[in-house]
DNA sequence: AATAAGGCCAACCGCCTCACT
DNA sequence: CAGTGAGGCGGTTGGCCTTAT
């Protein structure tokens, strides 16, 4: 049987909110709160349906609904966590305070989702991405070079490659490491450089809640912590990782997830070529871009 | 100046999940 | 355990606005 909508009763207001409506439910919520949406609109008088008045308070009226145009670090951080999560609007605007998973999803539509197609429209086949002019001057010539078949693993390990597709431009690997020793996991995290990568090389090191970015260089670059996860595992025999290495408006962003304990770290080289996994003492993998 | 096309965004719709009975 | 309802989520729509022709 399928459910009659919200609105079925008849006389219920649809469409575009009146300045009067919205001051109703506004003074409503601030004196009473919203216990009950659907009870909500009889007891304010509105003659909107429960879910509108949701809709409106959380979209629009909530004082902490933050107005405007994204910034771009707020649009980097939507089309990061869309290559990393996909289509979870509200996940995704739980990471920018004060929007909505409406405005984020209307943004993405509107705008992000043609950039991100753009910028893989000129690098299809992951060779030819497109530096904007004053960052080519600064970056090794290398930039963006596909990676070679092979690549150096350490002498205990073996690691898958595949295409990972998220978005292009973009180097995507998977990393099945297989290590003989038992590994505590007690965190899985996000880290994401806020910063765009400018030649210098940098030393990343992650650990469970307690991160940090070291430099290896003159310029800092700022770690941040986003999902902690805090359950705890065991994995013995296979670990798995995932990296992924993106463009985004000229700037190289990267995302690491990770199933780790504190000994993981990322070795970006001062020329892009290679990139170091350590894990523990023990694994060590090197590829080549 | 008129019209068409496209962009933008608020709002709606339907489905899903979860708490409650 | 099944049924029900409320809230939440993601997809879609419709209308206004801007830009192009």
């Amino acid at each position: 049987m399928v459910r009659a909508p919200c609105c079925w009763r008849k006389g219920l207001k649809k469409g575009p909110w009146t300045a009067e409506e919205d001051e109703i439910l506004r003074s409503f919520i601030k004196k009473h709160g919203h216990g009950n949406w659907r009870a909500l609109p009889k007891h304010a008088g509105l003659l909107r349906c429960g879910k509108s008045c949701r809709l409106r308070w959380t979209n629009y009226l909530r004082p902490d609904v933050k107005r405007g145009n994204f910034t771009k670090e707020e649009e980097e951080t939507i089309i990061k966590l869309h290559a990393s999560l996909g289509n979870k609007w509200s996940l995704i605007a739980s990471h920018l305070p004060g929007r909505t998973d409406n405005e984020v999803k209307n943004m993405w539509h509107t705008r992000l989702k043609k950039r991100v197609l753009n910028l893989k429209e000129h690098r299809p086949d992951g060779s030819n991405i497109s530096i904007p002019s004053e960052e080519q001057s600064q970056e090794p010539s290398n930039w963006g070079s596909p990676p070679p078949p092979g690549f150096e693993v350490g002498s205990t390990n073996t690691v898958q490659v595949h295409d990972y597709p998220i978005f292009s431009p973009q180097h995507a690997l998977e990393f099945n490491v297989e290590s003989t020793s038992t590994v505590q996991v007690p965190d899985y995290s996000i880290f994401s450089p806020q910063h765009s990568y400018s030649g210098i090389s940098r030393v990343l090191t992650g650990g469970a809640n307690d991160y940090k970015a070291e430099t290896v260089g003159t310029k800092s670059i700022l770690l941040t912590h986003w999902d902690p996860f805090p359950s705890s595992m065991e994995v013995s025999g296979q670990i798995q990782f995932q990296l992924i290495i993106q463009w985004c408006s000229g700037n190289l962003l990267f995302m690491v997830e990770t199933y780790c304990n504190s000994q993981v770290k990322l070795i970006l080289s001062p020329k892009l070529t290679m990139i170091k996994w350590e894990y523990g003492a023990t694994t060590t993998l090197i590829i080549w871009f």
